[in-house]
DNA sequence: AACGAACACTACGCTACCGTAGCGTAGTGT
DNA sequence: ACACTACGCTACGGTAGCGTAGTGTTCGTT
């Protein structure tokens, strides 16, 4: 491939990417980025074909994907590693800082509803596996409601990542997953009844 | 006070809010405000000096307060009563489909950002003085982290909300409650021992 | 009845952004 | 060396949004 091109493409979506970061949707245009990057505004329209597109590639490239659990390890240490991943994505990346664009870029924009679906189930499948898994072994109960477990999860990681309300490290990420089991645990029920009375 | 003025106002700030709930922050313009509404874009100006402003307006209009506890009610009611409230007001008021608007302007807008600092304090500061009491008791551990409470609260609350992941009702912000007083619960570091063992 | 405030309407000027056209230049692969 | 393609540059046309001006009208108050 033209070396050229290879580079163009890198650069402006590089750009693109600072700007949606830095300012938010409405700071990623393309003057802006052709002014800052140096590539011509006729270039980039060569290679996406509306600012609409370059923002969905900017988003399709930042995006997480969940690794898939080594099949060796036992579960709990597949769940810690998913939760150690997902905390990592948020402190080191650049997703990090466009989450919340795109958490409302999804709920009106079709094309970006349709990233984030394809993102959710991804995830979803991911921790559902292990969730199932765990529930298999005994290691939570055995009915356990999968999206509920999900929410319980990453509900506590994303709070405290939007509203600033945990430091994101390796600590949270141990300790969501150790107040999971005990939720979740087999004896949560002997737990709620035994608090019931 | 003079009722038009009243009038001009109310009809104002509902169109606004269908605008932003319906189309996002971007819909939300001097000139659909004036057309749907009816009111001479002069007039809207009147009454708010920049778009900006109007939509700062909306916001705080819409900006649910989480009401202080029953001093009469024991912790465990009030903590019940403080969750569904925060999941009636995520399914029954505007504020939810704004919230995504809200969490992304309140990144990189000022004005916004400072709205929503004084909604969190407001809120944490409830939810705080409820989990402190419910140490105090020994409902949950004494030396329990408040915002990592909170965090477990209201997150996946959050997040169901967010990605659509679990249903939005009052056995939710029960369930919710009943995870977070057997993962906080005194036993829990036990539950934590004797899993690790 | 009369005054004043609030309002509607039209028409602006200004800026920012989108996307395109035309032309000349510079780098790439053969 | 050659043709090809990507690229830079300048200049557009078009649209949408912000905020304002001027004029006349309606409504509320006293």
């Amino acid at each position: 491939m033209d070396p050229r091109v290879e580079r163009t493409r890198s650069v402006v979506m590089q750009t693109a990417t600072d700007l949606l970061v830095e300012g938010g949707p409405g700071a990623l245009t393309m003057d802006a980025v052709a002014l800052r990057s140096g590539v011509a505004k006729t270039t980039i329209y060569r290679h996406w074909k509306s600012r609409d597109d370059l923002l969905a590639a900017v988003i399709e490239t930042a995006i997480p994907r969940l690794p898939e659990p080594d099949p060796e390890a036992d579960v709990e240490t597949s769940l810690r590693a998913a939760m150690r991943y997902s905390v990592d994505t948020l402190r080191h990346t650049e997703w990090a800082r466009m989450l919340p664009a795109f958490i409302m870029l999804s709920q009106h924009e079709t094309e970006i509803r349709a990233i984030s679906e394809r993102m959710e189930w991804q995830h979803n499948n991911v921790l559902a596996k292990l969730v199932r898994q765990a529930a298999e072994e005994g290691l939570v109960e055995g009915d356990v409601d999968v999206d509920e477990a999900i929410a319980h999860l990453q509900g506590p990681l994303m709070i405290a990542h939007l509203a600033n309300l945990l430091p994101i490290d390796d600590q949270l990420a141990d300790s969501l997953v150790d107040r999971f089991l005990v939720a979740f645990g087999p004896s949560a029920d002997e737990g709620r009844r035994a608090h019931d009375e």
